[in-house]
This record gives C-alpha cells, structure tokens and sequence, in this order.
DNA sequence: ATCCTTGCAAATGATTTGCAAGAGT
DNA sequence: ACTCTTGCAAATCATTTGCAAGGAT
C-alpha cells in the first residue's frame, strides 16, 4: 500500500492508478501544468485519456491533495500540497521551484489581513525572475 | 490631453477609444477579468469586440501599462500598473481588494531570490480568504 | 454488490487569427 | 499620408459533459 494510494483513500477518493500515475509524475517533476501530466502519464499508462487528467485534478485540487500555482502568462500549474512555501517563476524556460517560507513571517500576512478585517484562509507567494541556468545562457 | 492618453502614446501605443475605455473600466472597478471588461466597456461603447479587448489587454500587458494578477480556480484579472503590492482575494465573492506591501519587506523576497541565485524581477503576493462583507452574510 | 471512475466523442467555452475598412499620429 | 488598430467571422485551442463499460472498495 503505497503512501498516495493512503492519502487518496482518506481524502475519500479511490486509488486509481490513473490517479497514482498523476501524484507520480508531479513527485517527479515538483510541478506541471495539465497537458504535462497528461503527456507524461500516458508513457505508464498509454489509454488515459486528457478527460480523466482534468476530472482528477479538479477532484484532487478540491480535497486539497493537490495545489494550483496560477502564473502569470502561462496556465497553471499543479503540484502535490505540502507545507507552504514561495515559487520562483522563471519568465525564460517557465521553470517553478520552491523556497521554505519561513523568510516571510506568516503574522506579518495575518496582519495584513486584519486590516481588513479579512478571514485569511491561505497565501501565495510568486517571485518572477531569471533562474540560475538561464541567466548563464542568455 | 487625458492622463491615459499620455500613458499609451509613451509606451509607444495609439491612444484609441477602445483603449481609453479599458484604462476607464479598470480605474473605476480596480481589478476585472476579460469578459467583464468587454461587457462595461460595452455600454460607452457599443461596437467594440472582445477580441479587440482581447489584443489591447495583452498588448498593454506587454508594454506594462496593465498587470495581470492570475487566481487560483479562476479566470486573471487585469489592473493598471501601479506600485507592489498584496491582493486580498475573496473566495467567496472573487472580489479583489489591494494592500500596500509594506508589511513583507522588499529584502526578505531578494534575499530568497539570491539563495537560489535568481535575478528577481517582480513578485507577487495573493492572500485567499473571506471578505469582510461575505464573513456577515454566511 | 455497490458506487466511483474511466475513456470516448461530442458540446461548449475561451482565445487567436486574417483581413479589409477606419482612426490616430 | 502612413501605420496602427478595429470589428467581423472563422479557426483554433482548452475545458467540460454525458454515458456505457470497467475497476476499486
């Protein structure tokens, strides 16, 4: 029994290997926007169709097994939800990778919030740049 | 001599009817998603086209007389440049409301950037939650 | 055994494109 | 005058839906 055939189980859906080959593909890659997936999990599973990719993120991104990462410009990404953390969005290759939030006090966004007398339920933080190896090859 | 007026000549754009009534539905509403700016500007002016605001959002977009700010589950909404800032998105009734960014220091976003070796250029920070109007009505 | 999920194909919705006519500089 | 922009209709691309057959619990 695998660790995302659990976690599929207790957020109430079945452990279907359409679904395992999605979370696989996203544990790979970090994140991936949904022709991605697709064309990634077809190679294990050559007759899913684009369909069931759109059902079971959809579904997934509900019960809060996955997270969307919208992007500016491009279409959104999704990647396994985890602790929260900020995204650094490469505007060259589209690249997307993670930083421990821990930098950005969580009150100071409570705070903020506050002021407006709004229920913060969760935040987002995108920083757009150039990373690492497109800088070197430009 | 309008204040848009100048904005689009400077960024190298003609400063048309339909663009001056974009820039207007947007000073007015703050943030709207395409299909709503279609439908009010629609009401000055009777005969423009979505895909005329279609090409005018992304070529404002482009020059940076507009930001797109990309939501999680739904469409972008598009909004004049102004200085950073942090957008407070209502889950319940989509409402956009802004906050200055003063709160998260500029540093500590540079200083993440620079763990990674990233060029950062821009960033962008969206809180989700509960509007102040949508927490009375539930 | 039951209910959920899949894959297909069709329907819908969103966005883009090409081009002749019109508007801004 | 020149060039950019518009509006239209068509084309393309993205996403959703309905439903019979298959799979997970």
């Amino acid at each position: 029994m695998s660790k995302y055939h659990t976690v599929l189980n207790q957020s109430g859906l079945k452990a279907t290997n359409q679904r395992l080959g999605i979370l696989e593909v996203l544990r790979e890659r970090g994140h991936s926007a949904i022709d991605d997936i697709y064309q990634r999990v077809k190679k294990h599973h050559p007759t899913i169709s684009l369909a069931t990719v759109y059902k079971n993120i959809e579904v997934m991104v509900e019960r809060g097994v996955l997270l969307e990462v919208p992007i500016a410009g491009r279409k959104s990404q999704y990647e396994i939800k985890k602790r929260d953390h900020i995204h650094l969005i490469c505007l060259e290759c589209g690249s997307v990778m993670d930083e421990m939030i821990e930098a950005i006090p969580q009150e100071r966004l409570a705070q903020v919030a506050q002021r407006d007398d709004f229920l913060l339920s969760s935040s987002q933080i995108n920083l757009y740049g150039i990373c690492h190896n497109c800088q070197a090859s430009i």
